[in-house]
DNA sequence: ATTTGGTTAGTTAACGTTCGCAAACATACT
DNA sequence: AGTATGTTTGCGAACGTTAACTAACCAAAT
């Protein structure tokens, strides 16, 4: 089932509204508004509000399958840092989808779609694994490597790093800062 | 201002309430129901909402600040390899303090307490800094490390593994699993 | 003529909070 | 010891607000 127009309009509001003020503060009242038409309006588009989230964590995915599409094909190396700079690219472009990387806190009342979306990050970090494995093979890492923790650490640490820049985005642009991180990083990793 | 009986009561039935069902689904009734007694009730022991969940930032807080307390006194190679054993021991006894974790998202709406909350995690940051620097002034640590990346991948690394552990509590127990993630970092890092 | 997308004016339920009153309890006086 | 008194802690009922959502109606487009 595409989406139509003001689907995609109302999806996009919610996106900004979540990620300023989070998924607590987010009511039909608020994206109406930002839509600019009265709260049954969105009645027309969405049954309720719970489909509403269901379209959000459906961009979300999509947007992460579209990263994984983009980097690959390059080696494993490559494609392993290209995933942090892209998504660094991508956030600082639209802040607000920055919040694909904190989802268990947004949907924990609701079973599917925290299913769906903790799916999906297990499927990332196995991808990851993946990638460091293929490190291995092609000569870029360290044959010694624990795949389980350096995915963890990498994941972990990006998180953090978006974090904090979402929090003080003052403190400088995210790619550089994400530049940086994978360059602290790549050492200890490397052979 | 100490607090009474009741009011622990109250606090340490919030931070189940929040780790169980998260902050959104945090209700006067549903805590007044945890402890026993009637809504109104609570109101003899705190003034507001507001002033609950402040004092569960305090509590949050004065387990941080035991944490470091407890681990000071060793090499910084131990002492920060403690850091994150203690913590882990600490979860899977009381695993509503795991929230302390993820303090972001749960006060966004109250500014005073989300600031209080980030500037303590600014300070935990800062604090794994400097147990880097002297970990590589003792010589157990790489001189090469990139000390603002490490700590990023540290803790945020650390936070995945809980998270996920949280969300799986029968995949294993958080002690073994956090040995095992300092295992698989410790060999990156050391020199 | 019917679908589409909008409106105003509700309903219902849940929220945080307050009010007035009654036990329970400690303290003080006889 | 027994009674008076004030404070603490509880309760049921209710208040005001806001949430998600619905009903009924209307205008333009297909």
């Amino acid at each position: 089932m595409q989406s139509s127009e003001r689907q995609k309009e109302i999806v996009a509001a919610v996106f900004n509204l979540i990620s300023d003020q989070g998924i607590q503060e987010l009511t039909i009242k608020k994206i109406a508004q930002a839509v600019g038409v009265s709260e049954p309006a969105i009645y027309r588009h969405f049954e309720s509000k719970s489909d509403i989230l269901a379209a959000v964590v459906d961009e979300m995915i999509a947007h992460r399958n579209t990263t994984f599409a983009r980097i690959s094909g390059n080696s494993a190396a490559t494609t392993l840092a290209s995933f942090f700079t892209v998504q660094s690219i991508l956030f600082e472009d639209l802040p607000a989808l920055t919040i694909m990387l904190f989802p268990e806190d947004l949907f924990r009342n609701d079973t599917v779609l925290l299913t769906r979306i903790m799916d999906t990050m297990k499927d990332t970090l196995g991808r990851i694994r993946e990638l460091l494995q293929a490190g291995i093979d092609e000569g870029s890492f360290r044959p010694d490597l624990d795949r389980d923790a350096v995915a963890l650490m990498l994941v972990g640490g990006f998180r953090l790093l978006v974090s904090s820049w979402r929090l003080d985005p003052a403190s400088g642009r995210l790619k550089e800062k994400t530049r940086r991180f994978i360059d602290g990083v790549w050492p200890l990793i490397s052979r």
